[in-house]
DNA sequence: AGCCTGACTCAAA
DNA sequence: CTTTGAGCCAGGC
């Protein structure tokens, strides 16, 4: 029988990791990728949780940030204050710049 | 198959 | 501080 089902898919790697991510804490694009296997694929990271588009709410993609700790939905206008929204919910605190400090909420995976 | 785009990131000037 | 270019992956035409 050939192969009934390749790896995973990147879409699905990054499905599973944000998956993982705790509340109250965040992640970055790049690490996601990093995680997934491509250190500098943050732009299909970007491109996965886009094909969510909502219909997966098991996924806090809203705990996915930039690397300089900003929400990069910045053209997208109300997803933007949604995702914000959201992360303050969760106890994420903003500073002046709309900046998270990745110092101390950002999440990594246990090896 | 090729080319373009995009929720990104980093280094260089 | 800002701008530019290159690299990465998947999807649509």
């Amino acid at each position: 029988m050939p192969e009934p089902q390749r790896e995973p898919t990147f879409y699905t790697r990054v499905y599973e990791v944000v998956r993982r991510v705790p509340r109250g804490s965040v992640v970055t694009y790049g690490q996601v990728a990093l995680i997934c296997g491509s250190p500098a694929a943050a732009r299909a990271v970007g491109y996965a949780l886009n094909a969510l588009d909502g219909s997966d709410d098991t996924i806090p993609w809203w705990r996915v940030v930039n690397a300089q700790g900003r929400i990069s939905l910045k053209g997208r206008g109300a997803a933007a204050d949604l995702q914000r929204a959201l992360l303050e919910r969760e106890g994420v605190a903003f500073d002046g710049d709309g900046r998270i400090d990745l110092r101390e909420r950002r999440w990594w995976p246990e090896t």
